[in-house]
DNA sequence: GATGAATGAGTGTTCATTCAT
DNA sequence: GATGAATGAACACTCATTCAT
């Protein structure tokens, strides 16, 4: 979240400056979505913005900065998207359902997540790991919560939330990304939940322990 | 593994052109894994293997082609590890801890193997997905024998190993890659384990079931 | 005339704009005249234009769409200089004299013409057809006039101009562009002038058919 | 005829040499026809020819040195063709008609000969010129042994054959190389002969002068 | 704030040519 | 004679960025 900010411009000072910000926001998440970091030109975002090239640079200090600005906007509103999902839920197995749902119908609707924050490694290695340390933390502070109120077994909050939020990526990206319909089959759906409900579930053990 | 190769190069007749080629796939390896696609330049793959920039074009077609051959060679080398290592165990469990060791000491001695198979997705979707596929189809088989074998509970081995590559993925991505180290620290790879152990363990119902 | 402009770069919209371009123009057509279409790179122009080699894109798609205008006004230019010259004669003998002076005067004053013109065939049959059938239309619908008049004999005005057209064409390449001076001697001029006369009389077929 | 030899390989000494030697003449041929000169790559040709690259060498010196001797004998088997039809002819009128049949008949069979030579302006000026000033000379000649006949007018036989090879040449280009028969369309023909017969007929002046 | 012309370093790629085998 | 791997200069073209208006 405290990714450095440095050179970035100032914020638009008149309505119409914000506008066009906005735009180049806009344009630059579909093109980088489109066609990849390296292929997105400024040229290109400009002309999807429906501004001059010059205006760009007004707006922000190069490509990089506008990629991050990009990435880390799509990754505030998954995260935000899961957490208003999974916290009306009565139950961890429910928040757990609730959490995993916003996050296939997150990228169902935007894919632009999964290209954008994949290629994310070179062009921008610290606003990658600010995504997944961000959305694991959010995970792992629920599990931890559950795991106090003996709803689920004891283990690493941190290791089980990067785990779990690996599992529903490649499921996520194979049975969402890639496949025509968009929508995440209900079967897997409720293999990946039998997954996840088996590796949370508490154990005899755990029982005994406590 | 069916990955058009339609306008490749021939293979190269003289002993002096195999070394040649060798020498440019491993330049490119570890010029794709350092600065990424975009920024790898032919130029540097030619002058890292210490042949002029003509050689390159006499071998491979351009760019596109020899990063799929690395990516293919790379998904090689990490089935057969993985195989290698969790072929010898004596049951499922086992064979799951050496195969995800297996995978985590290649992630250690291979970082290129991440770093570039993530960034395949706009370079070279189709090679991608066979990565994927074929990881996953080589875990799910596994899985299947167990399943058969009444070690694991009944489940779909593909979404299955889908979802337990992609816990290994992001665990592998937190603890092997972005840690100094570059060994899985024993306490992760242990809670991983409990998770999958968790995820797979026979249940009662599976149990009256049969 | 109807040649496709598709993707053309839009016009200048600044003066200064319109200057470089012209700037351009005239240095492509030097060198294209000068050293050919294959050997004339982009580099070179701009050179002799005075401007970044990126400023070149900035005004043409590419080599071709530069090459394509450069032929364009050329062949503009020649056949206003010969109807301009011709449309003032009192009789067709005088405008075929006067057309032919201006054809060779031009050609003495522009060997880029030729130069360019003949190179065209694979660098853009389009543009190099569209050069011949208006320079040969225009020549034939002066001798379609001068037929309705009675002041040559009944031909098909096309294939008349095309192959007068053709006779002036070997004629200007061999006595004023192979030649030091660059003006055409006048006693080829005449001989000529009365191979056309010859080839356009009136017949004692013609007048008695009429 | 005469242009420089200079540099040239010595001629192949078995027959082997003589076969490989003749099928990348013949290579060269159809692929300058077919790409353009600066399209015509020594490796396309070889490859057609079926022979390695490095066999081209062995040959020639260089690019430039076949497309000199593919002219060359284009231009030769030309001259023979239109000499051999018209030298049978009784008188100059149907020398004309036979050389000029036989000038489009080649140009249909071979649209190597224009599409080649209009482009040797810059690849190789001289022998571009040898071409032009043999098939005019030869032409001269028969219009001095028709004019000493009496056949024709008085005119410098130089002019007329350079003006009619011009006509003869545009005419081809627009009605056999650009038309899809291939054969010149008979009322064409006629026309033209019709033009010639004007150009060259006895005027009432050459024979009062006589 | 917005524009668009100008820049020039950099890219992927081609290709005539050489040469050891 | 024939081969094909190797070379490196050259090319067309792209693009992030600057800047005068």
């Amino acid at each position: 979240m405290s990714v450095e900010e440095s050179t970035s411009r100032p914020a638009p000072r008149t309505a119409r400056g914000a506008r066009t910000r906005a735009r180049l926001l806009q344009a630059a998440e579909d093109v980088f979505a489109t066609v990849g970091y390296p292929e997105a030109s400024i040229v290109r975002i400009t002309e999807l913005a429906g501004v001059a090239l010059g205006t760009f640079y007004v707006h922000f200090t190069g490509k990089k900065e506008i990629f991050d600005e990009v990435v880390l906007d799509l990754s505030r509103r998954v995260r935000q998207a899961m957490s208003e999902a999974s916290s009306a839920a009565p139950d961890r197995l429910q928040a757990e359902r609730d959490g995993f749902r916003a996050f296939f119908a997150f990228t169902a609707e935007h894919p632009a997540l999964y290209r954008i924050i994949r290629q994310a490694e070179f062009v921008s290695p610290e606003v990658m790991r600010t995504h997944y340390d961000d959305i694991c933390s959010g995970y792992a502070s629920g599990l931890d919560r559950a795991m106090g109120a003996g709803e689920i077994r004891q283990l690493d909050p941190m290791v089980a939330a990067w785990a779990l939020m690996g599992a529903g990526e490649l499921i996520g990206m194979r049975w969402v990304l890639w496949e025509e319909g968009g929508q995440i089959p209900d079967p897997v759906f409720e293999q990946l939940m039998r997954l996840i409900e088996g590796a949370l579930a508490p154990t005899p053990t755990d029982g005994e322990s406590r």
